[in-house]
DNA sequence: TAGTGGTCTAGACCACCAT
DNA sequence: TGGTGGTCTAGACCACTAC
């Protein structure tokens, strides 16, 4: 534990229990208080203020951010997705093959078209009720053997577990889709409804691609918060 | 233009020359190569792995990213957005009124429910053709004489110029909804097509709210891009 | 084991906000 | 004008990677 996530963590202990535009000690303070030098100090609020926490105005001070959000995009699992909103996770697995990449997905991958991949579709549920379709691609070479695993649990889980591949970034693309027949039927409502797609490439530390993902979410069931910001 | 910016910009034209995964000099090296110290050189390289243009790892070095999107979901105008996509922003002012807030538009503005406030409604066009549907709701107090300047530009440039108003931040909803017949039919869609809803409360640097905005955009002419990166 | 990025210090000056 | 956050320096040591 470093000394700036220590004093991230008390600090928001303290925040926690104030009201929203609450001033917080100065800079000079805090490191006056906790005994570290102003830099740290700098490099916890750093870390708070990019989290939505607190913000700064120069010259006037660190305050606290209204308490309703707070909530900037990260990359998670569908697992970790469904805990955060209070709802248990499970799975079907619809197919699980070794086939060719193909154009698309091999773009994604970096890889030739016809060089092999997993294949891995699966219906979710949140609360034993179906959320989403999810169609995972994964180069052979990255995760040999992968079909012997038990593949109704967590991927994520799975592939920090077995393959020591832990995913960091990943590029999205969101849009609105009309729901097909088989898509509606799987998540068991009506056809020609509406659905949230969204369309991932999973990243490991070295930016090497992993997977390459469609997940196509029932629209009554599922939208997406986060916060923005003004780049500068 | 302070130390670390200016670097930034000059390593930046260096990397866009470079292929992906190729090593940069080591921090050392850019501190002594441009004269400056080692932790502004860090300044320089936190930016530029924010934005995902360069990636590090600790112990080997830092390297540049893969070209392909870099796109992080930032904070902009329908009228920004449309210029990244090459397409030419236009509106329709379809309502502009004084009312009450009412429950929603007053919890998300920070005032009560009969409060004044300013709806503007707009019908968006991207090179002449219908792009979404945009609700903004604003304050009466904070953009006096709203409706006595042109509303058929760009909204966020009429708040700066005039009000001196920033938005700095944004906390969004995105979901997929079926259009009703009033919407498809101003957006040129039929009647059930599927459309991709934004609910944006916008804030200035203080975060005290600005605007309110719902935005419904065609599912076949648009999509939302951006990059998640795994928090630590 | 040599070299890398990650952390930390104790200072200094600047740009900006409030009064 | 006094105090705030923003920038910058020149060191030092640590954790990790690659060989």
């Amino acid at each position: 534990m470093t000394k700036h996530e220590e004093l991230r963590q008390r600090l928001l202990l303290d925040i926690e229990r104030m009201p929203a535009h609450t001033a917080l000690a100065t800079e000079r303070e805090i490191a006056a208080a906790y005994d570290v030098s102003r830099n740290t100090v700098r490099q916890a609020l750093d870390s708070l203020a990019t989290s939505g926490t607190v913000y700064r105005v120069q010259g006037a001070g660190t305050f606290v951010a209204s308490h309703a959000v707070h909530k900037s995009l990260t990359l998670t699992s569908f697992s970790e997705d469904m805990h955060a909103r209070g709802l248990r996770p499970s799975s079907h697995v619809l197919t699980a093959e070794r086939t060719r990449a193909g154009p698309q997905v091999a773009s994604q991958l970096d890889l030739a078209a016809d060089d092999e991949v997993f294949r891995v579709a699966r219906l979710r549920l949140a609360d034993e009720s179906p959320m989403c379709l999810e169609n995972v691609h994964l180069s052979v070479h990255r995760v040999p053997h992968l079909l012997e695993h038990d593949l109704s649990t967590s991927l994520y889980e799975l592939l920090h577990r077995h393959y020591q591949l832990e995913l960091c970034r990943a590029d999205q693309v969101v849009l609105a889709v009309d729901l097909d027949d088989t898509e509606a039927a799987l998540l068991s409502v009506s056809t020609g409804s509406s659905g949230l797609r969204v369309i991932r490439t999973g990243m490991d530390h070295r930016e090497r691609p992993v997977e390459a993902t469609v997940t196509t979410y029932r629209a009554d069931r599922y939208d997406m918060r986060f916060t923005v910001r003004r780049t500068q």
